[in-house]
DNA sequence: TTGGCCGTGGACTGATCGGTACAAGGAGGC
DNA sequence: GCCTCCTTGTACCGATCAGTCCACGGCCAA
Protein backbone atom coordinates (compact mmCIF):
# COMPACT_ATOMS: atom_id res chain seq x y z
CA UNK A 1 0.00 0.00 0.00
CA UNK A 2 1.41 3.37 -0.89
CA UNK A 3 1.21 4.51 3.13
CA UNK A 4 3.81 2.85 3.75
CA UNK A 5 5.88 3.51 0.39
CA UNK A 6 8.98 5.12 1.49
CA UNK A 7 7.57 8.69 0.47
CA UNK A 8 4.53 7.83 2.04
CA UNK A 9 6.58 7.08 5.49
CA UNK A 10 9.19 10.24 5.01
CA UNK A 11 6.01 12.31 4.56
CA UNK A 12 4.36 10.93 7.64
CA UNK A 13 7.58 11.23 9.96
CA UNK A 14 7.81 15.01 8.57
CA UNK A 15 4.33 15.38 9.89
CA UNK A 16 4.72 13.83 13.42
CA UNK A 17 8.05 15.90 13.78
CA UNK A 18 6.34 19.36 13.37
CA UNK A 19 3.65 18.06 15.84
CA UNK A 20 6.50 16.86 18.21
CA UNK A 21 8.68 20.32 17.08
CA UNK A 22 5.54 22.36 17.50
CA UNK A 23 4.67 21.21 21.03
CA UNK A 24 8.19 20.50 22.98
CA UNK A 25 10.87 22.70 20.62
CA UNK A 26 13.12 21.19 18.21
CA UNK A 27 15.78 20.75 20.49
CA UNK A 28 13.41 19.59 23.17
CA UNK A 29 12.56 16.81 21.22
CA UNK A 30 14.48 13.51 20.99
CA UNK A 31 15.08 11.52 18.60
CA UNK A 32 13.71 8.67 20.63
CA UNK A 33 10.42 10.23 21.27
CA UNK A 34 10.11 10.75 17.46
CA UNK A 35 11.12 7.39 16.56
CA UNK A 36 8.53 5.70 18.91
CA UNK A 37 5.63 8.27 17.81
CA UNK A 38 6.32 7.25 14.45
CA UNK A 39 6.41 3.35 15.34
CA UNK A 40 9.97 2.83 14.35
CA UNK A 41 13.45 2.00 16.08
CA UNK A 42 16.44 4.74 15.80
CA UNK A 43 17.77 2.84 13.24
CA UNK A 44 14.17 2.57 10.85
CA UNK A 45 13.55 6.29 11.49
CA UNK A 46 17.04 6.94 10.01
CA UNK A 47 16.60 5.21 6.77
CA UNK A 48 13.50 7.67 6.28
CA UNK A 49 15.29 11.04 7.84
CA UNK A 50 18.69 12.05 6.54
CA UNK A 51 19.32 14.16 10.27
CA UNK A 52 16.69 15.94 12.80
CA UNK A 53 17.68 19.06 11.58
CA UNK A 54 16.87 17.85 7.87
CA UNK A 55 13.65 17.28 9.08
CA UNK A 56 13.25 20.86 11.15
CA UNK A 57 14.38 22.27 7.35
CA UNK A 58 11.77 20.30 5.33
CA UNK A 59 9.05 21.38 7.73
CA UNK A 60 10.02 25.32 7.79
CA UNK A 61 10.79 25.33 3.90
CA UNK A 62 7.72 23.64 2.43
CA UNK A 63 5.15 26.21 4.36
CA UNK A 64 6.98 29.34 3.00
CA UNK A 65 7.83 27.93 -0.41
CA UNK A 66 3.91 27.16 -0.54
CA UNK A 67 2.76 30.61 0.31
CA UNK A 68 5.82 32.05 -2.11
CA UNK A 69 4.26 30.23 -5.38
CA UNK A 70 0.64 31.47 -4.20
CA UNK A 71 1.77 35.47 -3.71
CA UNK A 72 3.36 35.10 -7.35
CA UNK A 73 0.56 33.78 -8.64
CA UNK A 74 -1.86 36.22 -7.20
CA UNK A 75 1.39 39.35 -8.14
CA UNK A 76 1.34 37.64 -12.14
CA UNK A 77 -2.95 37.15 -12.38
CA UNK A 78 -3.67 41.34 -13.05
CA UNK A 79 -5.64 41.20 -9.70
CA UNK A 80 -6.77 44.62 -8.63
CA UNK A 81 -5.07 46.29 -5.61
CA UNK A 82 -7.60 45.16 -2.92
CA UNK A 83 -8.59 41.82 -4.35
CA UNK A 84 -4.73 40.96 -4.33
CA UNK A 85 -4.08 42.02 -0.99
CA UNK A 86 -7.24 39.82 0.20
CA UNK A 87 -6.21 37.07 -1.56
CA UNK A 88 -2.68 37.08 -0.43
CA UNK A 89 -3.96 37.35 3.19
CA UNK A 90 -6.71 34.50 2.99
CA UNK A 91 -4.17 32.05 1.19
CA UNK A 92 -1.82 33.04 4.11
CA UNK A 93 -4.09 32.52 6.64
CA UNK A 94 -5.59 29.33 4.76
CA UNK A 95 -2.30 27.76 4.90
CA UNK A 96 -1.53 29.01 8.48
CA UNK A 97 -4.79 27.14 9.54
CA UNK A 98 -4.72 24.11 7.66
CA UNK A 99 -0.31 23.50 8.86
CA UNK A 100 -0.44 24.69 12.33
CA UNK A 101 2.25 22.54 13.55
CA UNK A 102 4.54 23.14 10.71
CA UNK A 103 3.90 27.83 11.15
CA UNK A 104 4.36 26.74 15.15
CA UNK A 105 7.56 24.77 14.19
CA UNK A 106 8.60 27.68 11.25
CA UNK A 107 8.41 30.88 13.63
CA UNK A 108 9.60 29.71 16.87
CA UNK A 109 12.26 27.16 15.55
CA UNK A 110 14.41 28.34 12.69
CA UNK A 111 16.65 30.30 14.67
CA UNK A 112 17.73 25.95 15.31
CA UNK A 113 18.71 25.94 11.26
CA UNK A 114 22.32 26.00 10.57
CA UNK A 115 24.60 27.27 7.89
CA UNK A 116 22.81 26.91 4.19
CA UNK A 117 19.77 25.01 5.57
CA UNK A 118 19.07 28.88 7.96
CA UNK A 119 20.16 30.60 5.07
CA UNK A 120 18.09 29.22 2.53
CA UNK A 121 14.63 29.68 5.02
CA UNK A 122 15.73 33.16 6.08
CA UNK A 123 15.75 34.08 2.21
CA UNK A 124 12.39 32.08 1.15
CA UNK A 125 10.83 33.97 4.16
CA UNK A 126 12.22 37.49 2.73
CA UNK A 127 10.83 36.96 -0.26
CA UNK A 128 7.72 36.33 0.86
CA UNK A 129 7.82 39.72 2.84
CA UNK A 130 9.18 40.94 -0.56
CA UNK A 131 5.95 40.23 -2.16
CA UNK A 132 4.02 42.13 0.17
CA UNK A 133 5.82 45.35 -0.17
CA UNK A 134 5.47 44.86 -4.14
CA UNK A 135 1.74 44.34 -3.18
CA UNK A 136 1.34 47.55 -1.24
CA UNK A 137 4.01 49.44 -3.80
CA UNK A 138 1.18 49.02 -6.64
CA UNK A 139 -1.25 49.81 -5.22
CA UNK A 140 -0.03 52.74 -3.83
CA UNK A 141 1.49 54.08 -7.64
CA UNK A 142 -2.56 52.71 -8.74
CA UNK A 143 -3.37 55.70 -6.59
CA UNK A 144 -5.64 53.09 -4.26
CA UNK A 145 -3.95 53.48 -1.48
CA UNK A 146 -2.35 55.80 0.16
CA UNK A 147 2.30 56.64 0.76
CA UNK A 148 2.78 54.17 3.82
CA UNK A 149 5.38 53.36 5.50
CA UNK A 150 7.97 50.72 4.33
CA UNK A 151 7.67 48.85 7.85
CA UNK A 152 4.11 48.79 7.82
CA UNK A 153 4.77 45.66 5.89
CA UNK A 154 6.49 44.10 9.22
CA UNK A 155 3.26 45.41 10.90
CA UNK A 156 0.82 43.60 8.32
CA UNK A 157 2.85 40.31 8.73
CA UNK A 158 2.85 40.46 12.16
CA UNK A 159 -0.86 40.68 11.88
CA UNK A 160 -1.30 37.47 10.08
CA UNK A 161 1.65 35.59 11.11
CA UNK A 162 0.53 35.74 14.55
CA UNK A 163 -2.55 33.89 14.22
CA UNK A 164 -0.51 30.51 13.70
CA UNK A 165 -0.96 30.97 17.80
CA UNK A 166 -4.46 31.56 18.38
CA UNK A 167 -6.50 30.52 15.35
CA UNK A 168 -9.06 27.55 16.12
CA UNK A 169 -9.73 26.06 12.81
CA UNK A 170 -12.85 24.60 14.39
CA UNK A 171 -14.02 27.65 15.97
CA UNK A 172 -17.40 30.27 14.70
CA UNK A 173 -14.80 32.33 12.41
CA UNK A 174 -12.66 30.60 9.11
CA UNK A 175 -10.00 31.77 7.66
CA UNK A 176 -11.69 33.85 4.40
CA UNK A 177 -13.66 35.62 7.06
CA UNK A 178 -11.02 36.64 9.24
CA UNK A 179 -8.48 37.79 6.42
CA UNK A 180 -11.54 40.41 5.29
CA UNK A 181 -12.03 41.84 8.81
CA UNK A 182 -8.33 42.07 9.15
CA UNK A 183 -8.23 43.87 5.79
CA UNK A 184 -11.22 45.85 6.49
CA UNK A 185 -9.60 47.37 9.44
CA UNK A 186 -6.51 48.02 7.35
CA UNK A 187 -8.06 49.83 4.76
CA UNK A 188 -10.36 51.82 6.00
CA UNK A 189 -9.62 51.87 9.15
CA UNK A 190 -11.50 51.48 13.11
CA UNK A 191 -12.40 55.00 13.32
CA UNK A 192 -15.89 55.82 13.57
CA UNK A 193 -17.56 57.95 10.91
CA UNK B 1 30.30 46.92 45.81
CA UNK B 2 26.63 46.45 44.73
CA UNK B 3 27.64 44.42 40.86
CA UNK B 4 28.93 41.75 42.91
CA UNK B 5 26.13 41.23 45.58
CA UNK B 6 23.54 38.21 45.52
CA UNK B 7 21.05 40.55 44.00
CA UNK B 8 23.07 42.13 41.76
CA UNK B 9 24.49 38.65 40.46
CA UNK B 10 21.40 37.55 39.60
CA UNK B 11 20.02 39.82 37.99
CA UNK B 12 23.10 39.93 35.85
CA UNK B 13 22.62 36.06 35.41
CA UNK B 14 18.92 36.48 34.10
CA UNK B 15 20.21 39.17 31.66
CA UNK B 16 22.69 36.89 30.23
CA UNK B 17 20.41 33.60 30.47
CA UNK B 18 18.03 36.06 28.15
CA UNK B 19 20.39 36.22 25.91
CA UNK B 20 21.16 32.90 25.14
CA UNK B 21 17.70 31.71 25.42
CA UNK B 22 16.85 34.29 22.89
CA UNK B 23 20.01 33.18 20.73
CA UNK B 24 20.24 29.37 21.01
CA UNK B 25 16.65 28.52 22.46
CA UNK B 26 15.58 27.39 25.73
CA UNK B 27 16.75 23.42 25.60
CA UNK B 28 19.46 24.51 23.05
CA UNK B 29 21.27 26.54 25.61
CA UNK B 30 23.18 24.64 28.32
CA UNK B 31 23.57 25.01 32.31
CA UNK B 32 27.24 24.93 31.01
CA UNK B 33 27.33 27.04 28.84
CA UNK B 34 24.99 29.25 30.91
CA UNK B 35 27.74 29.32 33.62
CA UNK B 36 30.68 29.75 31.69
CA UNK B 37 28.74 32.63 30.14
CA UNK B 38 28.60 34.11 33.14
CA UNK B 39 31.90 33.40 34.72
CA UNK B 40 30.90 30.91 37.24
CA UNK B 41 31.70 27.59 37.87
CA UNK B 42 28.26 25.47 37.73
CA UNK B 43 28.04 25.16 41.36
CA UNK B 44 28.67 29.02 41.75
CA UNK B 45 26.23 29.66 38.95
CA UNK B 46 23.58 27.44 40.89
CA UNK B 47 24.34 29.22 44.39
CA UNK B 48 22.22 31.90 42.21
CA UNK B 49 19.88 30.36 40.72
CA UNK B 50 17.22 27.57 41.54
CA UNK B 51 17.13 25.98 38.43
CA UNK B 52 17.45 26.70 34.79
CA UNK B 53 13.59 26.81 34.49
CA UNK B 54 13.36 29.72 37.12
CA UNK B 55 15.37 31.26 34.65
CA UNK B 56 13.03 31.14 31.95
CA UNK B 57 10.05 31.76 34.03
CA UNK B 58 11.72 35.16 35.40
CA UNK B 59 12.92 36.44 32.56
CA UNK B 60 9.25 35.81 30.54
CA UNK B 61 7.09 36.85 33.79
CA UNK B 62 8.68 40.15 34.62
CA UNK B 63 8.46 41.85 30.92
CA UNK B 64 4.63 40.99 30.93
CA UNK B 65 4.21 41.63 34.53
CA UNK B 66 5.56 45.17 33.52
CA UNK B 67 3.17 45.77 30.40
CA UNK B 68 0.55 45.18 32.57
CA UNK B 69 1.27 47.35 35.32
CA UNK B 70 1.64 50.31 32.27
CA UNK B 71 -1.84 49.19 30.99
CA UNK B 72 -3.23 49.35 34.41
CA UNK B 73 -1.97 52.66 34.64
CA UNK B 74 -3.29 54.07 31.84
CA UNK B 75 -6.88 52.23 31.46
CA UNK B 76 -7.46 54.52 35.12
CA UNK B 77 -6.04 57.34 33.98
CA UNK B 78 -8.60 58.61 31.90
CA UNK B 79 -6.83 59.43 28.57
CA UNK B 80 -9.12 59.62 25.41
CA UNK B 81 -9.48 56.80 23.61
CA UNK B 82 -6.76 57.52 20.71
CA UNK B 83 -4.07 58.93 23.42
CA UNK B 84 -4.99 55.66 25.11
CA UNK B 85 -4.52 53.48 22.11
CA UNK B 86 -1.36 54.80 20.89
CA UNK B 87 -0.11 55.55 24.88
CA UNK B 88 -0.10 51.48 25.08
CA UNK B 89 1.58 50.80 21.60
CA UNK B 90 4.66 52.77 22.77
CA UNK B 91 4.64 51.51 25.81
CA UNK B 92 4.77 47.69 24.22
CA UNK B 93 6.88 48.66 21.98
CA UNK B 94 9.60 51.06 24.01
CA UNK B 95 9.36 47.78 26.41
CA UNK B 96 10.06 45.42 23.05
CA UNK B 97 13.11 47.46 21.67
CA UNK B 98 14.35 47.74 25.74
CA UNK B 99 14.24 43.98 26.02
CA UNK B 100 14.58 42.20 22.80
CA UNK B 101 16.08 39.18 24.30
CA UNK B 102 13.34 38.56 26.71
CA UNK B 103 10.50 39.21 24.50
CA UNK B 104 12.32 36.84 21.97
CA UNK B 105 12.50 34.31 24.99
CA UNK B 106 8.80 34.96 26.09
CA UNK B 107 7.26 34.58 22.59
CA UNK B 108 9.52 31.33 21.52
CA UNK B 109 10.00 29.97 24.52
CA UNK B 110 7.25 30.12 27.13
CA UNK B 111 6.28 26.85 25.90
CA UNK B 112 8.75 25.49 27.61
CA UNK B 113 7.31 26.13 31.01
CA UNK B 114 5.72 23.59 33.13
CA UNK B 115 3.39 23.42 35.61
CA UNK B 116 2.54 26.63 37.42
CA UNK B 117 5.54 28.50 36.20
CA UNK B 118 3.28 27.75 32.78
CA UNK B 119 0.18 28.63 34.12
CA UNK B 120 0.98 32.18 35.33
CA UNK B 121 2.91 33.16 32.30
CA UNK B 122 -0.39 32.61 29.85
CA UNK B 123 -2.56 34.06 32.74
CA UNK B 124 -0.44 37.25 32.48
CA UNK B 125 -0.36 37.12 28.83
CA UNK B 126 -4.03 37.01 28.64
CA UNK B 127 -4.70 39.45 30.91
CA UNK B 128 -2.33 41.69 28.93
CA UNK B 129 -4.92 40.68 25.83
CA UNK B 130 -7.83 41.79 27.97
CA UNK B 131 -6.28 45.50 28.85
CA UNK B 132 -6.22 46.25 25.08
CA UNK B 133 -9.95 44.92 24.81
CA UNK B 134 -11.07 46.98 27.37
CA UNK B 135 -9.42 49.91 25.80
CA UNK B 136 -11.08 48.78 22.06
CA UNK B 137 -14.41 48.78 23.70
CA UNK B 138 -14.40 51.94 25.52
CA UNK B 139 -13.74 53.31 22.44
CA UNK B 140 -16.53 51.56 20.87
CA UNK B 141 -18.99 53.25 23.87
CA UNK B 142 -17.30 56.29 23.29
CA UNK B 143 -18.38 56.14 19.87
CA UNK B 144 -14.72 56.66 18.55
CA UNK B 145 -14.29 53.98 17.02
CA UNK B 146 -16.74 51.74 15.13
CA UNK B 147 -17.64 48.32 16.48
CA UNK B 148 -15.17 45.81 16.00
CA UNK B 149 -14.64 42.29 15.66
CA UNK B 150 -13.49 40.67 18.83
CA UNK B 151 -10.51 38.69 17.09
CA UNK B 152 -8.91 42.36 15.71
CA UNK B 153 -7.41 42.75 19.36
CA UNK B 154 -5.37 39.46 18.54
CA UNK B 155 -4.60 41.36 15.02
CA UNK B 156 -3.40 44.30 16.54
CA UNK B 157 -1.07 42.26 19.27
CA UNK B 158 0.51 40.41 16.56
CA UNK B 159 1.22 43.72 14.92
CA UNK B 160 2.94 45.40 17.60
CA UNK B 161 4.70 42.13 19.13
CA UNK B 162 5.76 40.81 15.83
CA UNK B 163 8.43 43.96 16.50
CA UNK B 164 10.61 41.67 18.95
CA UNK B 165 11.73 39.60 15.42
CA UNK B 166 12.65 42.98 13.11
CA UNK B 167 12.76 46.10 15.32
CA UNK B 168 16.52 47.99 15.27
CA UNK B 169 17.09 50.16 17.92
CA UNK B 170 19.46 52.10 16.33
CA UNK B 171 17.38 52.47 12.98
CA UNK B 172 16.58 55.78 11.82
CA UNK B 173 12.59 54.66 13.32
CA UNK B 174 11.93 54.94 16.65
CA UNK B 175 9.88 53.09 18.60
CA UNK B 176 6.86 55.88 19.21
CA UNK B 177 7.40 56.86 15.82
CA UNK B 178 7.00 53.55 14.67
CA UNK B 179 3.47 53.23 17.34
CA UNK B 180 2.24 55.41 15.56
CA UNK B 181 2.60 54.68 12.37
CA UNK B 182 0.57 51.69 13.01
CA UNK B 183 -1.68 53.60 15.02
CA UNK B 184 -2.28 55.68 11.79
CA UNK B 185 -2.74 53.08 9.52
CA UNK B 186 -5.08 51.43 12.00
CA UNK B 187 -7.36 54.04 12.85
CA UNK B 188 -7.38 55.89 9.17
CA UNK B 189 -6.93 52.53 6.86
CA UNK B 190 -4.47 52.94 4.07
CA UNK B 191 -7.39 53.52 1.34
CA UNK B 192 -6.11 56.51 -0.67
CA UNK B 193 -8.99 59.27 -0.01
C1' DT C 1 44.36 34.18 65.92
C1' DT C 2 40.41 31.84 65.71
C1' DG C 3 35.78 30.46 64.21
C1' DG C 4 32.14 30.70 61.20
C1' DC C 5 30.14 31.38 56.82
C1' DC C 6 29.28 32.79 52.21
C1' DG C 7 30.86 32.04 47.61
C1' DT C 8 33.10 29.04 44.63
C1' DG C 9 34.97 25.31 41.31
C1' DG C 10 34.96 20.90 39.98
C1' DA C 11 34.01 16.12 40.38
C1' DC C 12 30.24 13.23 40.03
C1' DT C 13 25.36 11.33 39.19
C1' DG C 14 22.24 8.69 35.97
C1' DA C 15 19.94 9.86 32.00
C1' DT C 16 19.62 11.34 27.51
C1' DC C 17 21.55 13.55 23.41
C1' DG C 18 22.15 12.77 17.90
C1' DG C 19 24.06 9.55 15.05
C1' DT C 20 26.30 5.01 13.31
C1' DA C 21 27.07 0.04 12.61
C1' DC C 22 25.38 -4.09 11.73
C1' DA C 23 23.02 -8.26 11.55
C1' DA C 24 18.49 -10.32 11.31
C1' DG C 25 13.87 -10.24 9.09
C1' DG C 26 10.97 -10.49 5.22
C1' DA C 27 9.18 -10.13 0.66
C1' DG C 28 9.74 -10.74 -4.39
C1' DG C 29 12.19 -12.36 -8.59
C1' DC C 30 14.15 -16.21 -10.70
C1' DG D 1 15.46 -23.18 -3.00
C1' DC D 2 18.31 -19.33 -3.51
C1' DC D 3 19.65 -14.75 -4.01
C1' DT D 4 18.94 -9.88 -3.43
C1' DC D 5 17.57 -5.82 -1.45
C1' DC D 6 14.67 -2.97 1.27
C1' DT D 7 13.35 -2.39 6.02
C1' DT D 8 14.02 -2.94 10.70
C1' DG D 9 15.54 -3.19 15.87
C1' DT D 10 19.31 -3.11 18.90
C1' DA D 11 23.62 -2.28 20.64
C1' DC D 12 26.79 1.06 20.85
C1' DC D 13 29.50 5.63 20.30
C1' DG D 14 31.33 9.90 22.71
C1' DA D 15 29.28 13.93 24.22
C1' DT D 16 26.29 16.49 26.81
C1' DC D 17 22.15 17.01 29.65
C1' DA D 18 20.28 19.23 34.45
C1' DG D 19 21.30 18.98 38.93
C1' DT D 20 23.84 17.60 43.52
C1' DC D 21 27.60 17.34 46.66
C1' DC D 22 31.38 18.74 49.00
C1' DA D 23 35.61 20.56 50.30
C1' DC D 24 38.41 24.49 49.82
C1' DG D 25 39.29 29.53 49.98
C1' DG D 26 38.87 34.05 51.54
C1' DC D 27 36.66 37.38 54.19
C1' DC D 28 34.82 39.40 58.40
C1' DA D 29 33.70 39.57 63.27
C1' DA D 30 35.22 38.71 67.77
Amino acid sequence: MSTTSYAGNRERIVGIAAELFARNGYHGTGVAELSKAAGLGRGALYHYIGSKETLLYEISKTQVDRMNAHAETLLGSGLETEDLLRGMAKGLLRNIAEHRSEWAVFFREYTALTGENRDRVVAARERYEGYWRQALDRGVADGVLRPVPRLLVKGILGMLNYTYLWFEPDGEVGTDELADAFLDALLDGIRQG
